[in-house]
Formats: structure tokens, sequence, C-alpha cells
DNA sequence: GCCCATAGTGTCGAAAAGGATACCATGAAT
DNA sequence: ATTCATGGTATCCTTTTCGACACTATGGGC
């Protein structure tokens, strides 16, 4: 397009939706608050259990939630060192959020030739199974 | 949201979080379902409900969206074109997650000072107003 | 004196995502 | 003949993200 029309409407009411997004925004957010659902972790326990994130991406993911207020970071003074990260009652509050995102992808994706696709198992189908993939 | 969450279930095959946002995944792809969810809408009829997002963005977004098998889109021969894009059954089994991101959003998140910040209404405080910002 | 574990940080570069801008095709209305 | 609206593409460039890898501090056990 050719027309800079979208300048002039510059305020973006914005998404309840995108929102959300916004925090949950960023590799590993989502398993990692998956897991603390279950309870704190220790920054090594939390690793243990995202084998293949590297460390220094594993920090920063924490360091945004935690910036955002969704998760506790306690640091004891001992050696070695010992932290414990824990959500926060804003953490908590997001729980429905991420059963419902794992309920529809535990339901609804699957992997299949290497690609992630939607396994449509509600849809009553007549036509050659399509497989609907998205890369990755 | 964004980043090549590519990789991502190829490294976990097991984390349904991390699927469901595989498909969500993508800077306009939650506001697009958003309005989506409340019927069937023409690209620039979209596009009106998105002011900033600029034609290219949106077009990719769509296409993304419509590869995974989330929406179709019909086009009509007709001068001047003519395209619709419509929830599929996937795309409308996504009803929960959607409203549940929305629903999260609308109540705890706010924005002030040009961040968007967790409103952390039900949190009991009696500290000062900490906002705890992301940059987005 | 050396190694171990924990929980990091710093730097670099590749790759991906996103944005700005320009261009295209059609036919109807003016 | 020109303009308009629609629904796009094609380039180019900047910003952001991610991953690899190296490096750090501490104190205890051997």
């Amino acid at each position: 397009m050719s027309r800079p029309r979208a300048k002039l409407t510059k305020d973006f009411p914005g998404c309840p939706v995108e929102s959300t997004l916004c925090f949950l925004d960023g590799k590993w957010k989502g398993v990692i608050l998956f897991h603390l659902l279950e309870g704190k972790l220790r920054f090594n326990e939390l690793r243990r259990k995202l084998p293949s994130v590297t460390q220094r991406m594993l920090t920063k993911q924490l360091r945004e939630l935690e910036e955002a207020g969704i998760l506790s970071r306690t640091v004891f003074p001992v050696v070695p060192p010992r932290v414990d990260y824990e959500l926060t009652a804003a953490g908590r509050s997001l729980e429905p959020v991420i059963s419902a995102l794992a309920a529809w992808g535990s339901k609804n994706v699957t992997r299949e030739d290497g690609q992630t696709v939607i396994r449509l198992a509600y849809e009553t189908k007549t036509a050659p199974p399509e497989r609907d993939a998205v890369d990755c």
C-alpha cells in the first residue's frame, strides 16, 4: 500500500488476548510456567526439565518472568548457590490460561513427519486426511 | 511471540502448552483470532480492526494461520477483489483458549506510562503499588 | 592444590521477525 | 482519461532473538 494511512490511527485499543500473550511470549515461558505450576523449583531442577534450553536462555526467560511479576526469585546466600523460583499470586492466576493451552495442545496437536500439526480429531471428515502443517 | 518456536516442539514433543503457543505465535495472531471468533471478515475489515498492522504483516499472519488449518481463505473472483477469512472447525476449537487469554488480559493487564503491566488486582498488597513492567 | 556443584554473566554472530515503502491488476464510476 | 477500492507482492533494511561458547565466584571434600 502506498498510503501512509496507518500512521493516522496511531491509537491502538489494547487487545486483551495480545496483552496476555505479551507475557507468555518468549521461547520457553510456556513450559517454564507449566512446570512451576506444580511447585517451586531450583534453577537446575528447572534446567533438567528443559534439557535443550541453554543456561543463558533459561536465565533470560526467568528474569523476564520475574520482571513481569509472574514469578519470584529467592536467592539463598549459601555455597553452592541456591535459587528458588516460584510463581507469585499473579503467576498462579495464569493457571486457567496455561490449562487451556495445555488442554488444547494435548487434544489437538501431534507430530507427524517432523512437523507439528493439528490433529483435527473433532472434525467429521470425509475427505482425505488433510494434515495442515505449520513449520514447527 | 515469536522466535523460531519452530524447533521447540522438536525439542519438546511433550509440552502441550508450547504446542499450542506454536500456533498462536506471531505478532498479531491473537487479535486476528479474537476478531474472527465473531464471524467471518474480509481482508480490509480485519485491517480496519487492526489499524497499526501493516498490510504485509497482516497478509503474512493470515497465511500462516491458513496453512496451520486454523482459518480458511475464500477468494471471490470479482472486482474489486473480495477475500473472506473464516475460522475452520480447528480454529473454532481454539475458542476456550482465546477466551482464557482474553479473560486474563482484561482482568489483569493494564497500560501505564506506555508500558504493559500486570494490574495485580487480586493481590492483597500492602507495599507500594509495584508495577511490574514488560517492554511491550 | 585441585576438582566439584551451583547459578550465573559476557561476547559474538547467524537467523528470524518485523517495518517502511513501492508497485501491481482489475473494472466500475466519474 | 483518471481515479478509486480491494487485496495483495517485492525489496530493502533494522531490530530482535537465539544459540554456541567461554568465563566467573564460592566453599567443601579429597
